[in-house]
DNA sequence: TATTAAACGAGACGGTACGTCGCGTCTTGGT
DNA sequence: ACCAAGACGCGACGTACCGTCTCGTTTAATA
């Protein structure tokens, strides 16, 4: 992927190739990039990401610093396509038939991935990175944001043809509508986020705040 | 007001004194914190506030760094009272009795202030570092979120006596409900938030997301 | 003094001021360069100055880099400093009323001083280096080689006046050919130049080349 | 030649082989050495040898650093046979039987060459290179200075015994004598070299310092 | 009114990390 | 087999800020 706006590519490391067999010998740059990464999210972990440097990454990692600096552009760029090549093994709905039990499986899902340790501080402060650096909160969109939306749509969409949604429901706004108020409770009032927590706000939400007819 | 887990006093600092009367002739130290401040906005304005520096303020403000370091522990915290001074004149909802209506003016009013120009991108910032360093997380909670939210219940409130909302809606996630999918735009996929934007996320939440009868 | 055709000074540091009593507490900033310019010589003699860094110095001597190059432009000049702070007790001419006496006194003890350890290959580095920086070369000029060379003229001039010198001696050319052969033997042969080699350098420059009638 | 304390052959490259006929087609070695060493050279005269790098040369000459490192073992080694390259059509004495005329001629010549632009700020570099690596003062030594002194000796040898020099004129000085006082004009006052200055100093020489009956 | 303690600007200081450069070695792929 | 191209670990470069710490110099409150 090329970020928006930038010649840099991250997200695909530039001296990456794919491997299309696992006994396929690993080139050298590839290993390196493996490296570099699960050592970024140890150091994360262990100091925090406010503290971590790229200084820091290439000691432990046994690295030069332009070998880091060769494949990403920033701090940022780093954590990033470290924090993402956990999730390949993406976050997927099921499909009961149940659109609210669906959703609520999917949603404790993620949360328990994205908002609890060990990786929830580091997506935090991911998301922190991406308020300054335009190139992390492109990426950020195009590589995480953005496929979980066209999967809640899709699923959405299935349970609006259903019956199950309201046909007048906004499916563009699914996603800020169902995300919004967890990210919410993860940046801004940062207190936890439990599965009760979610199931209030999906309950909420389905019922909508307007009163309704008996 | 006192941050959690530290001496240090910002929000109100600690040499300012509030000055009972407008002739009062203004204290060395609130001269010099009121310049900062003002540089430290200007400066961020100027550059962003990634590439702010203290070192950068002091010398723009004609400050000494001591100065500086005397009343804010941080970076962050200088952003705070910063963008906080200007916000003393605070959002406040109107009562018209027609809640729906006074939500969305109240919203608008807040979206123009903190979204764009020239404020958008320094309450963005303030954000990323509030994902960093704890106590400024503490003290935007304190300082603003927990104001609003107060605000918001308390006219909700009034509106579900008058029966304007559904009596079932579960007013301690009201700020998270209707604040949330704000703050996704603003954050997270950074696309401009316009009015037209809130209108449809404030139909669609009153609306909810399940079906209703006819 | 300010090298020519530079505002950085060195050889007298910018931050250095003469303290005319030696029960004055020194400032800060002389303790810190007295420090610097004892490590370098230090460090020079342990690991030889090709291999010597700011780096390594500042480590060494406590001290953050930022000291050092407020100081120094550049290696050279640090060097430059570091050994001309040694030789201020400088090479004086003896007067015996026997030039060549008088001469060759003084010469053995230059030599035993710059081309022998532990500072002839310190003196050589520096010499070295004079070679790429131009600032280099003019502040050796200045501090070192012009005293020298008037010291030298002033007291061949005296001998001129006895009688003990050729009147038609050039005196210009005094210290280019001196001190030429022995730098010759110190930077090109890089043989040992030992007091024996001078005797024969100075009789043979007092007999010259040309035959003489008995 | 191989240098004193290396295995690494250089001042006859390695791979080099002696074409004894003109018309023989060359390898592909020589042509890269010959490439390499006329690119140094380019190189140098226009950014200096201080700010000149391998990897510059490499990229300029189109060739791959190996390629270099395969021929020399550092930047100092590669420019010695750069610059002796030019060289080879050495600097050779007249035998007019006028002696110091034939001196006079012989050291003009030599000072043209080395002490005056396009090359003498490249010999000046390569005795600034030797003073931190002994195995290229110790090549400078057998591949310039040996051969020059050599040739100065045999033909002062042939003047004395023509009577043109004292008999009693220590020959093994010559060397140090003639090209010292040179030498320090170029490395350590580094003040512009003359014709004029080279027969001032030769006549100083020859006449001696002492003073003569009439 | 004179004294004095605090706040202040200025900036030196020891550090840490930055992002860049060049070293000398090693790997890859092309000719 | 040699080459160009360049990745790699390493180490130093020179810069920017960090947060702490003297410096003298105002400044305004007290004696």
């Amino acid at each position: 992927m090329t970020l928006p706006g930038n010649d840099v590519k991250y997200g695909t490391c530039r001296t990456d190739k794919v491997s299309f067999m696992s006994d396929t010998p690993r080139r050298r740059g590839a290993d390196r990039t493996e490296a570099i990464m699960r050592t970024t999210l140890e150091l994360g972990q262990e100091i925090g990401y406010a503290r971590l440097s790229i200084e820091a990454v290439a000691a432990r990692a046994g690295a030069g610093k332009h070998t880091i600096y060769r494949r990403w552009p920033s701090k940022g760029a780093l954590l990033l396509d470290s924090l993402l090549s956990l999730n390949e093994t993406s976050l997927d709905y099921p499909d009961t038939g149940d659109v609210a039990a669906d959703l609520r499986v999917q949603i404790h899902a993620a949360v328990d991935l994205l908002a609890a340790p060990p990786f929830g501080p580091l997506f935090q402060a991911l998301i922190g990175e991406a308020q300054y650096e335009p190139q992390v909160a492109a990426a950020l969109n195009e590589r995480f944001i953005v496929p979980q939306a066209d999967k809640t749509v899709a699923r959405l969409k299935a349970a609006r043809d259903q019956g199950q949604l309201s046909p007048r429901f906004d499916l563009e706004l699914a996603m800020a509508i169902l995300s919004g108020p967890l990210y919410f409770q993860l940046l801004i009032t940062q207190q936890p986020l439990t599965h009760e927590y979610v199931d209030r706000i999906l309950d909420a939400l389905f019922a909508g705040m307007a009163p309704r007819p008996q």
